[in-house]
DNA sequence: CAGCCTCGAGTTCT
DNA sequence: CTCGAGGCTG
């Protein structure tokens, strides 16, 4: 047995090679154990010791890592969760058709792409199941792993908790691949759900939002002994990775999925030519409501398997299948009441509060009015009885009001013409929609607002010191002005006496301010929060002014000679005149200066680095779209930044790159018409030198 | 001056 | 993600 104590950098080449054999060799068998057979023989935690121990002797020998590492396969299972796995095929979404003339496009993008002519493509429908896709992999036939789709890329191993599955077979019957991946949509009856959510209240517990919510929250429970507890079904629709190249049609396949022992949808139906669509849409739509599981559209996949490998990807889409969803749903509730919101910048927003109602699957308790106008526009009025969907599956948005059902004297909203919180008058400058309370620094609620946004992601960032804490914090005035946070570490005993914390945390609290003392320049200009100076203004100007102290006099100077950007900020590309009133706006106020130079006294603001450079994306300017599965977005943009290119945040003619990740939407779609090249995350990493 | 391109700001729910 | 508005370009 290889030595497992040796420090990693007393190992020499060879001791490190043969360990590294015997490590690969010692997690696949336990690999093998827990998955296989159930069985494990160690404890998670010496499984993970293990784990650990591989990759630090491959972080000292990189030169030695083997094809077949571990660290290729499942990751190891974090503390009280489930193991991530990383799937063959990335299980990809579909994109969405909404009515004839999206799924007329469809097909004809599709014929383009093929080079067809007028030529029928055939179809094969199947409702779309709102549950949860799983992936299940069958090694000369049998089951040995489910996983959850997770973002795509990775998902959460839950083997044992599918096992329990009555509608998954163990074994598939008949002459079956070495190796085959299975994808289905898990989900939970209507029925079995109200009668679950009455059991979940007899027992004191949570109720599960809809079907969807318990099915997810019933396939992920760490005791698989719940799960074989709750009414789960699959209906299986493809195949993912398989030793053997899949050929013949989609309908063959699904055929074949039923003799393996799968469920396959009942109400899949082969359709001879596009045209039938409409009517099978149609059709399928009628016996909704009378279906005993949720669905919320067909999917519609080209039935000649070798055309679907034709047609491949785009992006994170097949070219070959599209979901066509049922219109979005729409719910009536009543208006009880609007309430105004004061930002950071004291504009003011009114939120529609209701009465919660269920849209969609999700309860709606909340909506955005958007502005004065919108309001006077839609004509809403407290006590209305409105209708409510969510926009593109996320936002819910008010529709309309329903006339009939005014309450007899409801008068039109009046807008408040002064600040809610501190009584300022709130005023709306010509040609503007938003009306701000011009309060500014004495408004309780613009200073509070700044104070998160000073201490936010972009901003300072401080571990431990989120929006909650914050507005705790400034309500019992511990934080009046940005300069009190960074002498909270002198006020800790006072701190670990407060409800909620204690020494520990108050210490690390402490320890996380410390760690922050020392600023770019940029983050530091664009912590002020100054109206018009987001992140990237506050970076053009550092990268412009160099230093704290050359910023702040210039500035000034700008002041003196008056905004009309005949000051140096006239020579900044993309600082105009209404920026540059906004910078000596802020800095004609005492107040602010003093705030700045007591943060100055405290602070450590670092130079910017002079712009420019070379870099192997110089001057491309890349948009990153959907979920990133291996890096979050200040990452990606840190690394593109890195490599000389612009990040932009929309797609346009003078965009060179966009890279997407899960669920990107209508940016990708946008790259795609403008034959912007598109790549994925993957291939991303590998561009910037940076591969998995 | 019009039309594009970018940036900033605001928002829902689990 | 979406909207409004500033800034630049033709």
């Amino acid at each position: 047995m290889a030595p497992k104590t040796s420090p990693v950098d007393q190992l020499s080449e060879a001791e490190a090679a043969a360990e590294l054999a015997w490590l690969a060799a010692e997690i696949a068998r336990h690999d093998r154990a827990y998955h296989e057979r159930d069985a494990p023989e160690i404890s998670d935690a010496e499984y993970d010791a293990l784990r650990r121990r591989n990759a630090a002797i491959e972080a000292g020998f990189p030169a030695l890592v083997r094809p077949d590492s571990p660290a290729h396969r499942v990751g190891p299972a974090p503390a009280g969760g489930f193991a991530k796995v990383r799937h063959g095929v990335p299980m990809l979404s579909l994109d969405n058709a909404f009515d004839p003339a999206d799924f007329g496009e469809f097909c004809d993008r599709a014929r383009r792409f093929l080079g067809l002519k007028q030529e029928k493509l055939e179809f094969v429908g199947e409702p779309k199941i709102d549950g949860l896709s799983v992936s299940l992999t069958y090694q000369d036939g049998r089951l040995v792993r489910g996983a959850t789709r997770g973002d795509g890329l990775e998902g959460e191993d839950v083997t044992a908790n599918v096992r329990t599955l009555p509608t998954i077979p163990k074994h598939l019957k008949g002459h079956a691949p070495a190796r085959i991946e299975i994808r289905g949509e898990v989900f939970m009856t209507k029925a079995d759900f109200l009668a679950l959510n009455v059991a979940q209240e007899a027992a004191g517990q949570k109720l599960f939002a809809n079907p969807r919510n318990a099915a997810a929250g019933s396939l992920r429970q760490l005791d698989p002994r719940i799960t074989a507890a709750r009414p789960l079904s699959m209906f299986a629709y493809a195949m993912g990775e398989a030793s053997e190249l899949p050929a013949g049609t989609h309908w063959q396949w699904l055929a074949r999925l039923r003799e393996w022992g799968f469920a396959v949808n009942p109400l899949s139906d082969l359709l001879a030519s596009e045209d039938a669509a409409a009517g099978f849409q149609a059709g399928v739509a009628d016996r909704r409501a009378a279906l005993p599981y949720d669905i919320d559209g067909v999917v519609y996949k080209i039935n000649d398997l070798a055309l679907q490998r034709r047609l491949g990807f785009v992006g994170r889409a097949p070219r070959w299948a599209i979901a066509w969803k049922f219109p979005a749903e729409q719910a009536t509730t009543v208006l009880e009441g609007i309430d105004i919101q004061v930002g950071r910048t004291g504009a003011l927003t009114p939120v529609a509060r209701l009465t919660p109602v269920n849209v969609g699957g999700v309860l709606v308790r909340n909506a955005t009015l958007h502005n004065e106008d919108e309001i006077a526009r839609k004509d809403v009025r407290i006590g209305d009885t409105v209708v409510l969907q969510r926009a593109g599956d996320v936002i819910p948005q008010i529709v309309a009001v329903v006339a009939a059902d005014r309450p007899p004297g409801a008068q039109p909203y009046a807008f408040p013409d002064h600040c809610p919180v501190c009584g300022s008058l709130a005023i709306r400058p010509p040609g503007e929609v938003v009306r701000r309370c011009t309060g500014g620094l004495v408004c309780s609620a613009q200073i509070e607002e700044r104070l998160v946004h000073f201490v936010s992601r972009a901003a300072f960032d401080i571990e431990g010191l989120g929006d909650k804490t914050i507005r705790e914090f400034h309500a019992d005035r511990l934080i009046e002005g940005p300069a009190d946070i960074f002498r909270l570490p002198d006020r800790e005993a006072e701190i670990a006496a407060r409800e909620g914390w204690g020494e520990v945390s108050a210490r690390n609290l402490s320890a996380a301010i410390r760690a922050r003392r020392r600023i770019p320049l940029a983050r530091f200009i664009h912590a002020l929060g100054i109206r018009r100076i987001g992140e990237t203004n506050a970076k053009l100007l550092a990268r412009h002014y160099g230093s704290f102290a050359n910023w702040r006099t210039q500035m000034l100077a700008a002041v003196q000679i008056g905004a009309e950007a005949r000051s140096d900020l006239g020579n900044i590309v993309g600082i105009g005149p209404a920026i540059a009133e906004e910078l000596a706006e802020f800095f004609a106020e005492q107040r602010n200066i003093a705030t700045i130079d007591e943060l100055a006294g405290l602070l450590e603001i670092a130079d910017a680095e002079a712009a420019g450079g070379g870099g192997s994306l110089a001057g491309k300017v890349v948009v990153f779209t959907g979920t990133l599965a291996t890096l979050t977005r200040p990452e990606a943009k840190a690394m593109a930044e890195k490599l000389g290119a612009k990040v932009t945040d929309s797609v346009s003619k003078k965009t060179d790159l966009v890279v997407t990740g899960t669920d990107a939407g209508s940016k990708a779609r946008k790259a795609a018409e403008l034959g912007v090249r598109i790549i994925t995350e993957a291939e991303w990493r590998e561009l910037a030198g940076q591969p998995f």
